[in-house]
DNA sequence: AGCACGCCGACT
DNA sequence: GTCGGCGTGCTC
């Protein structure tokens, strides 16, 4: 046999070792180490879990027999990542600054990651206060690394090279597969017979149960089955047991995660397939298409809200699955996906998995399990949902493209988008990209012919029509009554729609909560010179501060606009509103939905399915309600603070404010009464609360395009972003000043460099941040330099950490 | 001398 | 991330 050799990533999360190790395979393993397989392999003094990637027959030139060391043990059968993800793997990590390895991880399941445990023996000679201290007192232990501090493992170390005690390092699969309790029929017919003349006349349960075993022989059934089926009691089973007509195996069983909140999201129609409209059709055809040649297309579905978006995702998933071939579908976050799955599960049976991070570790490696053993065709999921190992992928739905949530702004950096387009071509797919209110950078892209353009500009249910919307003036208000969160106009109005039985949506937008300041009498938000951006809030240091550069200022005591005194911090909580509302309408029960409220498992589902059975006329919540909820009974929306976002330091604050308003907007009015929204707002001026009053997708696409050239922010440049930490402040600063520095030397000329400035929060968990941001024309201008300096930064101090992102999704 | 501690580099 | 090697500096 001829001699090979393993390419292995090893699971150290480090610059110094992201790169993959030669292995010698033994011959004993040659037929299990493939592409794709985690083994154990030795590394330094210990054992870590690693991933291959590669063979090869010839050992490489600069490494010699001697330094190279066996695999130790192949921890999978089969190979759980595809060419394709390993290959996906290696791209992100360049693309994105982040360890191979942790690419490789996050594409399976958390119970397939290893978890290192250490095993300390007692050796003869072990003092009774040593075993006590280390060993509780036991010959043998298995222990954390967090079980004891560097200095009690220094001390164990010492008692390890005085011979007195034992260290091992045992890497552990976390999967646990889940058995079940089953009754299996004796396969011998003849041994049945003899049974059968040797029971007695009245044993009538234990007749059935034999009767049943001759005529089904050598079959499993669970215990459930048994009970249910034929009647019989647990200790009847048993008796059959002993008299040896069943025998008791455990068989595995694979948790189905639960469908939360169902009931309230089902209407009546979801699981029928519907007859398309003239657009919709124009659409599925255009896509369908693209299915049956196998093109690699990318369509953006630009549909309003109600415009029947979904139906065409899944007319189209239909297609791909009549040929044969699977199909991800990918939804923003958790809060979509029961009411996806549900549909998608009315229309595809049990051959849909879902994937999403409200799944306990046992659920998601059964769901990716069955994925992984091909008896899965549709998958729907959040963002890591985009990493499923499906190997016939024929259609990528990505729903909601615009939204945030598909960027992972953790280490490793990624975009589920990003991910999908990756695929997409690996598989020569289609693309679906879905939204009412697109990014400008995949609206662009659609405008240069890169990405084909499908417009849905009619609402799906033909008696239903856009909600006509108000924007309510606040500084007026505010003036009259005090502080107050409602308006006579949305008071009103909500007055109205509860007496005719109605139901009502109100938002508060919470994000950028407290951070910013703003003149309650003229709506002005200070903003740097520079930039032209919303300046943040330092409590620390009693200033305003730009994120973008460096610019501060002391905060102001009146208003440079208007010279109110009136300018103070903005934000107000769900809760404060939910007392103010319960206080002017006290006859109408509120739900409430914000992160407080759905922290528990299902709650979100819970409040969802009582709203739906109409036993609160009113539901509350943060942006959560702004998203794909469907009820029809809602005619009437309030946005009580539309600002909140336009104050956030980020240029995509008007994209965000439009993108959330249309949205929520899309709440009311999508059955036959005419809906209402009533948007209140410090700046009744603002385009983006404009466009969003006309429903102008279109028209704010060609506004906020404009500004972004004039300041040169994408989709006209790329930006990264790079964030330097340390828990020194001023070595951080220092630091940070010198990569500055550094970077202006070596960059190209046309890529600007913004910056350092300090985070927002500058301390967190003990750390102070500093940021800079990079613009270019070209999307890989700085890469190398990027990877040259992510490579030194490790070396320079170990406090000090770096992290680059490519196309940041917020600059917070 | 004996050790505790921090820094550095290697890991196939 | 983890470990061993090595230099420094403190204590007995």
């Amino acid at each position: 046999m001829a001699q090979s050799y393993a390419q292995i990533v090893v699971d150290v999360p480090t610059q110094q070792t992201n790169r993959p190790y030669t292995y010698d395979v033994p011959d004993e393993l040659a037929a299990q180490v493939q592409p794709g397989v985690r083994v154990l392999v030795a590394f330094g003094h210990r054992s870590v879990l690693g991933y291959v990637v590669g063979l090869t027959e010839a050992l490489p030139e600069d490494l010699t027999e001697a330094q190279v060391k066996d695999v130790l043990t192949v921890l999978d059968e089969r190979p759980v990542l595809s060419s394709e993800l390993l290959e996906l793997a290696h791209d992100l990590a360049k693309k994105n600054f982040s360890f191979w390895v942790a690419f490789l991880a996050l594409m399976l399941p958390t119970a397939l990651k290893a978890s290192y445990r250490k095993e300390l023996t007692a050796k003869a000679g072990l003092s009774d206060s040593d075993r006590v201290a280390y060993l509780d007192g036991q010959k043998q232990v298995l222990v954390k690394m967090k079980a004891f501090s560097a200095k009690g493992w220094r001390a164990i170390r010492n008692l390890q090279k005085n011979g007195l005690l034992d260290v091992r390092t045992v890497v552990e699969n976390q999967g646990k597969v889940k058995t079940e309790l089953a009754y299996k029929t004796n396969a011998d017919l003849e041994v049945l017979q003899k049974i059968d003349n040797e029971l007695s006349k009245g044993a009538k349960q234990q007749r059935r149960l034999l009767n049943f075993a001759m005529a089904h022989p050598g079959q499993t059934f669970s215990k459930k089955d048994w009970q249910a089926q034929l009647d019989c009691s647990l200790a009847s089973l048993n008796t059959a047991v002993n008299k040896g007509i069943l025998e008791k195996v455990q068989v595995e069983v694979k948790r189905r995660p639960a469908i939360m909140g169902a009931k309230a999201l089902s209407g009546s129609l979801q699981g029928q397939k519907k007859v398309l409209n003239d657009e919709q059709q124009a659409a599925y055809d255009r896509v369908t298409s693209a299915i049956e040649k196998g093109q690699n297309k990318v369509f953006l579905l630009e549909g309003i809200t109600g415009s029947g978006k979904t139906e065409v995702y899944l007319q189209a998933a239909q297609k791909a699955i009549d040929r044969g071939e699977q199909v991800l579908f990918l939804v923003p976050e958790i809060a979509l996906t029961p009411q996806m799955q549900r549909r998608v599960e009315e229309r595809f049976g049990d051959k849909t998995a879902l994937l999403h991070s409200g799944l306990s570790s046992g659920e998601r490696y059964d769901e990716w399990r069955r994925i992984h053993d091909g008896q899965v065709q549709v998958v729907v999921g959040a963002r890591s949902a985009v990493f499923a190992p499906l190997d016939r992928l024929g259609l990528i739905i990505v729903d909601e493209e615009h939204e945030s949530s598909y960027s992972q702004s953790e280490n490793p950096h990624y975009s589920a988008r990003d991910v999908a387009l990756f695929r997409a071509n690996y598989h020569q797919a289609p693309v679906v990209l879905g939204s009412a209110t697109p990014s400008l950078e995949s609206r662009a892209r659609a405008q240069k012919g890169v990405y084909e353009l499908l417009t849905l500009t009619k609402r799906a249910n033909p008696e239903a029509s856009l909600p006509q919307v108000d924007i309510v003036d606040m500084r007026q208000v505010q003036l009259d009554r005090g502080d107050t969160n409602f308006s006579q106009e949305l008071l009103d109005k909500l007055k109205a729609h509860l007496k005719r039985g109605e139901q009502a949506v109100l938002m508060l937008n919470r994000r950028g909560f407290s951070s910013f300041v703003m003149c309650r009498d003229c709506g002005y938000v200070p903003r740097d010179p520079n930039c032209n951006l919303a300046m943040t809030l330092h409590m620390d240091s009693r200033t305003l501060k730009c994120h973008y550069c460096d610019y501060q200022e002391p905060i102001p005591r009146i208003c440079p606009a208007c010279g109110s005194n009136r300018i103070r911090y903005y934000g107000t909580g769900t809760e404060k509103v939910e007392t103010e509302l319960q206080a002017l309408l006290p006859d109408y029960p509120v739900i409430r939905l914000d992160q407080d409220t759905t922290r528990r498992k299902g709650a979100m589902g819970k409040a969802l399915s009582d709203f739906g059975e109409k036993k609160a006329q009113i539901l509350l919540g943060t942006q959560m309600v702004a998203k794909g909820l469907d009820f029809p009974d809602v005619t009437l929306v309030g946005v009580l603070n539309a600002d909140t976002g336009l104050g956030l330091p980020d240029f995509r604050a008007s994209e965000k404010t439009f993108q959330l308003l249309t949205q929520v907007a899309g709440r009311a009015g999508r059955a036959k009464a005419q809906g209402e929204v009533v948007i209140q707002t410090f700046n009744p001026e603002h385009y983006a609360l404009k466009y969003a009053e006309k429903h102008d997708y279109e028209g704010f696409y060609r506004q906020e395009m404009a500004i972004r050239h004039a300041a040169e922010f994408p989709p006209y440049y790329y930006t990264i972003q790079i964030q330097c930490s340390s828990p020194d402040e001023n070595r951080v600063s220092l630091q940070t000043a010198k990569i500055a520095a550094w970077l202006k030397k070596r960059l190209p000329k046309d890529v600007l460099l913004l910056g350092p400035s300090p985070r927002s929060i500058a301390k967190m968990k003990g750390r102070f941040f500093f940021q800079m941001i990079l613009k270019m024309k070209k999307q890989n201008e700085a890469d190398e330099l990027l990877r040259d300096l992510v490579d030194r930064s490790q070396k320079a101090d170990q406090d000090f950490r770096l992290e680059v992102r490519r196309d940041p999704v917020s600059f917070m």
